[in-house]
DNA sequence: TCAACAGTTTAGAATTATTATAATGTAGTT
DNA sequence: AACTACATTATAATAATTCTAAACTGTTGA
């Protein structure tokens, strides 16, 4: 995660226009340190802080679907009231804090591979994803 | 799955009270071999062929979520656009379907137990769950 | 048996998240 | 600078869900 990607690039490859609403989503999602869950809410929040003028809501929905359609995010159904998007859109697990309503990603390393003894005829597998629910430990609390 | 179970009492057990509604409604859920995964829409269409006078969409709303405050149901996440519900209450993971946006339960030994590796200090594990999405193989469909 | 009460259902209004529309604005090209 | 295709915007429309308050019904105990 260098600094300061060149997002206009990045999103010409693509074949996204580099818009400045554009470069600064890009900015907001992906110059950070490690993944990035968020839902639209979160994100529109950061938009507005960020930027000196106002962003339509409707362009936000758009972008983040026209990046979810480039490969660029993708959604995750951990809370079928609220749509969440996740900026590392490869397959992976997450932890799901009950607590504070946070994603965690999970790495190779965290859980062992899943063995899949079932098989649907006619069907392939796509995708494999283990949700961890966790809550606070303690006793006390809640 | 005994073909007319005695709901009543079931209802009365939990503290429910056994309105027809609700009597018509364990009927429609719990009165079939297997599994029943449904969206509250699947359940409408169900209960108002089933019934003679029509059932508000309130009621379906307020005792689906009364069955699942109680027990008797349990909400699974698969897309954050839809709620999906589910008689089968206990921890358990699921194939779905993306062509026809049906969810199938696994048994035991259908997946192998999951191995967890990560440990989220002061938090506990509440559940883990596998989601397996599947789509048709033919090469000619879509 | 039946009145009284608490809990339940109901239709419709309200709220929330999301998508569609159509006018206006702008990046890229010449 | 001007043209054009695509993007942004405000606003309206839609869809799912929840709220509201009035009417209704199962239960209880006189
Ligand atoms: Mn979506
Ligand atoms: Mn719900
Ligand atoms: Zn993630
Ligand atoms: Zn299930």
């Amino acid at each position: 995660m260098p600094k300061n990607c060149n997002f206009i690039e990045k999103l010409r490859e693509v074949g996204l226009r580099p818009t400045k609403q554009r470069v600064e989503m890009c900015e907001v999602l992906y110059n950070r340190e490690k993944t990035f869950h968020f839902t639209i809410n979160d994100l529109v929040k950061l938009l507005s802080e960020k930027m000196n003028q106002k962003i339509s809501l409707a362009t936000v929905y758009n972008t983040v679907h026209a990046f979810e359609k480039k490969g660029y995010l993708k959604e995750i159904s951990i809370d079928s009231h609220k749509s969440y998007f996740d900026t590392n859109t490869s397959a992976h697990h997450h932890f799901f804090d009950e607590d504070t309503h946070e994603l965690i990603d999970c790495d190779e390393s965290d859980i062992d591979k899943i063995n899949i003894r079932k098989k649907i005829t006619g069907k392939k597998i796509n995708s494999v994803e283990v949700l961890v629910r966790v809550a606070s430990d303690n006793q006390t609390q809640k």
